[in-house]
DNA sequence: CTGTTAGCGCCTTCAT
DNA sequence: ATGAAGGCGCTAACAG
């Protein structure tokens, strides 16, 4: 209910400049540092020769350490580096064969907490092999999306991740196929992150996790509990994602010879609004379930609000189980129980497929990996009341 | 308490090659493909020439499109790019002096929800600036934290944003301060983002947040209310974040002419587990205080735990309110009370700094800018009972 | 309108 | 052990 109001406190400040002028500050913050205060061009390789007064060839192999120079005429060089503050120039290097290649990484937006945690695996992963990262967001606009891709591709990256790209558009499929072959032609690859394979004759690389079988194992235990009806909170078309999932609570039930009563999936989104509101409705006339399964953590915490207050105690009248692991699965009370996702992990492999650095590795052409989730057991199920509540 | 326990459901599966072999795939995916399957090196403008028929020269005029070209010849090279799937290399470009200046941005964890804001600002203010965005994480390592800002330095960024780097070690500050110089005397530029100012001599930007301003807001508001014992949950020092916080709380409570109590400060972490556990031990003897001022909004998520275990009410025995305005915020029930912090806008503030891109700017040396902090009202306070609880 | 030429900064043979 | 020279791919003068 209650949309924040919102009390302005203190303003936005563009703040002056410092108040005192820089101090003459004694002694110079690093010994060799010198004073170079204007605005300028980088050091080049050649001032630095000159410096040292030796040919530039001399100074690349001092730099590179890799070919033998004369004790003192090294000392030169280096003491000219540090007093020039030299560092090579990333583009001649590249150009000259020697680049670093890029991890790029395009998602929808950074603040997702799954997206989050898939990029900060890539990152990790990335530097761990010595590439740097480069990140482009899309806000999930699909235009924008192959914009970024180009311009990636363009910038030289020598492998793409793409998070989230599970657009149903079949235009933009066959862009991102063709955006995909391109990449290949140019020594590069496409990596799907976190999301199905959406064409089946798409150069790319997929890594995904196990998303049906979460759900079929924490639906599972919930039906080993002696829940028989079970609501499934959450939209049951659209997102590959929920797709997925409901298809593992289906699969669970079926195990369990217990038919699909369309009556218990609720729909709604994949957020928290949604879910209270939907369950909150749903909810007027008494329950008919014993147990949640929300499609996500966000909407298992939805989900939770909307059964405290309809006078619902969790677990005790009502299990409920989300999905994701996500941070506030672990804030909310009871803790709940959960999906975990090796969303980290997703990125580290992304990277290590996009490289080639898989052990075992298949053929140099399009390869799949399935992480593997689990459940997460806490405090938020347990066996259905005797009489039904309500 | 439960740490949970895991079940393994299912398992890392490095996937076969996919099944069926690509088919034929009746229509190209994009007509003017052409089959180039083997990963091969990028086709270069000479060649592009070369198919063409034509001078190099042509063809990158084509490309630039700011210089006349007969329309026959530009539809010729067209296609020769088109069939080519030609690609310009950014390094050649870059070197020739056509450099799209990189924005590096440094920073602890991606999966901190305040990083991933600031982070997600600065990115797309990068990006809308036309600027690509190279990222790297230290996880708060100083060393790391060098390093990764050397090799941004290295990679040419042309302004480095730094996240989180208040590390209070001096000797890391002279190291950073000496960067920051070696950064500007290549015309790049640091920018401190998120954390005050280490050091006043450090030539660089600093964009923050009016941190004490919004404790001061917020526990006035609770000052208002009525409530005259009000908890500080959190470190009284250390972190320079909870330092600023505290102060805006003493600050409050001086404004009202009430003491300063000692006893009122509970201690410990950021976290939401070592605030649940500090309040709970604290609670034991029954409560002093009639409201909670908890340094983060994870922190605020434990003390409710931790009230609520303890049978008290919230709002109705004791007020709380957290700082951050993180995503748990809503989550919790009641939906907490906080101060919102603007960290998106913090990170495309610190990118318009960092370009020069700000309307009135003063000099081109060292600048600052700070954010307002807000008071969102929400449901977690409430004046206090008229007898004391517990 | 188009082609030729000369580098951007670096690394790497090839000569000394 | 060091220097000179050529070229990575591209663009911007300068000719035609």
């Amino acid at each position: 209910m209650s949309i924040a109001p919102v009390r302005s406190v203190s303003s936005v400040t563009p703040a002056p400049p410092r108040g005192r002028p820089r101090p003459p500050s004694g002694n110079a913050v690093t010994p060799t540092r010198t004073t170079r205060t204007t605005t300028s061009k980088p050091t080049t390789l050649r001032q630095v020769a000159r410096a040292a007064d030796v040919s530039m060839a001399t100074v690349s192999r001092v730099l590179a350490g890799n070919y033998p120079v004369a004790p003192r005429t090294r000392q030169r060089v280096l003491r000219a580096v540090q007093e020039l503050d030299y560092v090579a120039n990333t583009h001649a290097r590249a150009l000259r064969g020697h680049a670093t290649p890029t991890v790029a990484l395009v998602l929808p937006d950074l603040r997702d907490e799954a997206v989050a945690r898939i990029a900060q695996g890539v990152e990790e992963e990335a530097t761990r092999n010595g590439r740097s990262c480069l990140i482009g967001t899309t806000r999930g606009d699909t235009e924008r999306e192959r914009t970024v891709l180009r311009a990636m591709r363009q910038n030289g990256a020598g492998a793409v991740i793409l998070i989230g790209g599970g657009a149903q558009d079949p235009v933009h499929q066959e862009e991102l196929a063709a955006i995909a072959a391109s990449l290949a032609a140019a020594g590069s690859r496409l990596v799907l992150c976190g999301r199905p394979a959406p064409d089946d004759a798409m150069p790319a690389t997929v890594v995904e996790y196990d998303n049906e079988g979460g759900a079929y194992a924490v639906v599972s235990r919930l039906l080993v509990q002696g829940h028989r009806r079970i609501l499934f909170l959450g939209p049951a078309t659209g997102s590959t994602t929920a797709a997925g999932r409901l298809a593992g609570y289906r699969r669970a039930l079926a195990d369990f010879d217990l038919p699909f009563r369309p009556e218990l999936v609720v729909g709604g989104g994949l957020g928290r609004a949604d879910a209270r509101d939907r369950l909150a409705r749903r909810l007027v006339g008494g329950s008919d379930f014993t147990a949640v399964f929300a499609v996500t953590d966000n909407a298992a915490s939805g989900a939770l609000a909307a059964l405290r207050e309809a006078g619902l105690r969790v677990p005790d009248d009502v299990s409920l189980v989300g999905y994701g692991d996500a941070e506030c699965a672990t804030d909310l009370l009871p803790q709940l129980t959960t999906v975990h996702v090796p969303y980290v992990e997703l990125g580290r492999t992304a990277v290590r497929l996009a490289l080639g650095l898989t052990e075992g590795s298949v053929s140099a052409a399009d390869q799949r990996a399935l992480l593997g989730t689990h459940v997460v057991l806490r405090d938020s199920t347990a066996p259905p009341p005797r009489r039904r509540p309500g």
